[in-house]
DNA sequence: GCGCGGCTACTCGGATATAAACTGTCCGAGTAGCACTGG
DNA sequence: CCAGTGCTACTCGGACAGTTTATATCCGAGTAGCCGCGC
């Protein structure tokens, strides 16, 4: 039960692809050169976001990766799934019909199971709260500790600062 | 990100030796018999439980598993922690200090990683729910929708019904 | 001089290896009861 | 008959394989700009 890195790196990209502001779409190396991430793994690792409508990529020389909407829009939520997959992380298996149940009729076990139905509230929490978060609020923590990071980054990634 | 199964496992298995109501200890193939489960690989799945101080375990002939406390007093956290670990799902690396900020002096990075604190605030919010849940009241649940339960588990072990 | 075609450099995307974790199995250490033996 | 002792059957506990997932890398498809050529 272990969330994978993507994540994090998928975040911190987000991050920075906004903090950079260009129009135009920034490689994967340079993205990876941000972080000291392995570059053509970042790439795989940035598709499913892709896919998942956050970001936009564009191929050939001068291509890369772009948001495709505002970090306001952009939840921990969606990029948890993005990464991860829709599905829940606690999967319940119906053991409860097997072994000595499994001559029971199916009506017995229209009723969910209990085990399942608390799992599923506790990771329903979980999820809610990261669909509180977008992306946008995360950035304006980091702007607060630490201040001037946008202008850092534009500097030294050569953009004009505004 | 997905939670064993031995999650699912160990929390039947905890209701079970429970609605059995047995003094005596019940060995990991009369349990695994209850729901059609491998038994010694249960048996490797229930051992972290004997570790976390849920189950105590007696070896030998008439050796097997008894709860250590109450169903009231074990939440679906206790059970979840002890399969999985106390590790967090999201585990941040610390990427941030890579890169282009490899050079850094430490002192930026004494604020905490807002990405990290955002992650972690939601993954509390899903422990807190899986701690506010006891096995007692899944199990209560459980007879709710499936009254007669206890009496059927006893009918099928052959334990004295109350 | 100017337009056009090919060419090169560079990028994403997916196919392909490697490492780790989860799942599953097996055998040894240890215990409780039982059978046998001797008094 | 009864106590003691050895033995057997059975259990947990950890060591040992097999399989799925995550991590990391590499090469091909495709694009944008540039260079050279022809008009």
């Amino acid at each position: 039960m272990r969330i994978s890195e993507g994540v994090e790196w998928a975040a911190h990209c987000c991050l920075l692809l906004d903090w950079m502001g260009v129009d135009e779409p920034v490689s994967t190396a340079k993205l990876a050169a941000g972080y000291g991430l392995p570059p053509a793994y970042l790439n795989k690792q940035l598709q499913p976001l892709v896919k998942a409508g956050i970001l936009t990529s564009t191929a050939g020389k001068k291509g890369g990766f772009r948001l495709a909407r505002s970090l306001a829009d952009i939840t921990l939520m969606d990029v948890l799934t993005a990464i991860e997959g829709p599905a829940e992380a606690f999967q319940c298996a119906e053991i409860r019909q097997n072994g000595v149940w499994a001559d029971e009729p199916a009506s017995v076990f229209r009723a969910p199971c209990a085990i399942d139905t608390a799992m599923r509230a506790a990771e329903l929490e979980w999820r809610r709260a990261l669909a509180a978060q977008t992306l946008a609020a995360v950035q304006a923590n980091a702007e607060l500790q630490a201040p001037g990071l946008r202008a850092q980054v534009r500097d030294w990634y050569g953009t004009p600062r505004p």
